[in-house]
DNA sequence: TCCAAATATCAACAGGCGTTGAGAAACGAG
DNA sequence: CTCGTTTCTCAACGCCTGTTGATATTTGGA
C-alpha cells in the first residue's frame, strides 16, 4: 500500500467526470421531497442530500427554494391533455369521464402526480402554488362551456373541479380511511352521476332547489 | 422632573395589575394566526405580539406549539350540533340542509370558523391537525348512516364530506375568484342537488353507472 | 492547446425558530 | 402581615434554515 492510492477520497473537490445528470436527478428528488412533505417541510439541504449532491449545488441550479419549487410543480402536459378530453362534449357520460380523469392524473405514475400533489400541498402555503391551483381550477370553465358561455356554467364546472380536488385530497393527503381504501370504480360509481349533474344540471321532475331556506 | 418619575418606563418586569386575561388574549390571537397564515407561519413570537406578551409567557400557558394548535382549532360545540342536526333524518331536503350546514359553519362568525380554518390549513403540516380534519371527515357516517348501516352509505357520506371541504377550501383558503364570489344561495342551487344524489342515491331510470369502463 | 464556462464541494454567514431558566411583581389564602 | 402561587419580562441556548463566496475539477469550443 503506498501512499498513491489512499483508500476512500470520498467526495472530490471539483466537476465529476463524465456526463452530467445531476440537474435532472436535483430536479426528481425536489419533487418526490415536495410531493410527499409539502413545501415547508422540504428543505434545500434533504433534496440535495436526496440527490447526492451539495446544497449550494441546488442554489446554483435553480436559484433559490420558491424557483426550485416552481420547476417542481410545473403541471405535466400529459396531465392538461387528460383533462382537455374529458371535458370536450357534453353528452351523457360527461360526469364519468371527468371523474375519471381526476383520478387517474393524480393516482397515475409518479411522473404525472407528484407535481399535482406538490402543488396540492403547497397552495396552503406558497403563494406560487396556490395561483397555479386557482387557475388550474378555473382553467376548465373556458373550454367545458365554449359554447353556453353563460356565469353560472362557470361557476358549475368551478364547483366540480373543487369538489374533485376535494376528494383526491381526502383521499392521498388527508387519507380518510374510508376514501383511501376504496377502489376507483366504486368512486366513479358513486361520484360519476353528482358531477354530471353538477356538470350538465339535469331537466328534472323537480324544479333545482327549494329556494324558501328552511320552513 | 425628580428621579423618582422617570419617563416611559415601558414595560415593568412583573406580573401586571387588575385581573388578567392574557390567557384568553393569547389564545385568540393564535387562533386567528393559525387560520389565516396556518401552521408553519404562526410562529410563538407572532402571537404573543400580538396578544402584547412576551414568547416565553405563551409557553408557559400552553406548554408548546403543538399544544397551543391544539387549543386553537378545538371544534366549536355549536359546529358540531349544526352537522348533527344537518344530516338527521333522510328526507328530500337532506342535500341542502347538509350543503348549508358546510356553508355556515365555515363563513360564520369567527369564533366558529377560525378553529374549523385552523384544522384545514393545519391538517397539510400538522399531524394533529389531520388526525382531527379525518375523523371530522368521517364522523357523519356514523350518526348520518345509522339505520342503513352498509358499507357504501359510509363511503357515500365521506365523498360528500369531503367534496364539501373541497368547496369551501376553494373559495376561502386558495380563493379561487368564481367560487369566491358566489353567493351563498348560488352555491346552495348548485350543489344540493348533488350532494342529495350522493347522500340518498336516487332511483334514477337510468343504471347509476356503466360498469363496462371505457368501450 | 488553451481558456472560458459549467459543474462540483466546502465553510461560513445572518437570521429566525422553539424552548428554557432566572428573576421581578402582583395576587390570594392563612 | 406573610408567603406560596401565579403572572410576567429578559436574556440566552442550540438548532436549522436559505443563501453566498471561495475554490477545485472537468468539459468543450476556438
Amino acid at each position: 500500500m503506498t501512499a498513491q492510492d489512499k483508500e476512500a477520497p470520498k467526495t472530490r473537490r471539483g466537476r465529476r467526470p463524465g456526463a452530467s445528470s445531476t440537474r435532472q436527478a436535483v430536479l426528481d428528488a425536489a419533487r418526490a421531497r415536495f410531493a410527499s412533505d409539502g413545501f415547508a417541510a422540504t428543505t434545500i439541504r434533504l433534496v440535495a442530500a436526496d440527490a447526492a449532491v451539495d446544497a449550494s449545488q441546488v442554489m446554483q441550479f435553480y436559484g433559490s427554494k420558491d424557483e426550485l419549487f416552481a420547476a417542481a410543480m410545473a403541471i405535466p402536459s400529459s396531465a392538461l391533455e387528460r383533462f382537455s378530453t374529458a371535458f370536450g362534449g357534453h353528452d351523457a357520460h360527461l360526469g364519468e369521464r371527468v371523474v375519471r380523469a381526476y383520478l387517474a392524473a393524480w393516482e397515475g405514475t409518479p411522473a404525472e402526480s407528484e407535481p399535482l400533489m406538490a402543488m396540492l400541498r403547497g397552495a396552503i402555503v406558497n403563494e406560487n402554488a396556490a395561483r397555479q391551483l386557482r387557475s388550474f381550477i378555473e382553467s376548465r370553465l373556458l373550454e367545458g362551456t365554449s359554447e353556453s358561455a353563460d356565469a353560472g356554467a362557470a361557476l358549475r364546472a368551478g364547483l366540480a373541479s373543487s369538489m374533485l380536488v376535494g376528494v383526491v385530497t381526502s383521499r392521498r393527503i388527508i387519507g380518510v380511511p374510508t376514501l383511501a381504501d376504496a377502489g376507483t370504480e366504486e368512486l366513479v360509481a358513486v361520484l360519476a352521476p353528482a358531477i354530471q349533474q353538477i356538470l350538465v344540471p339535469q331537466p328534472t321532475r323537480t324544479a333545482p332547489i327549494d329556494q324558501k331556506g328552511t320552513p
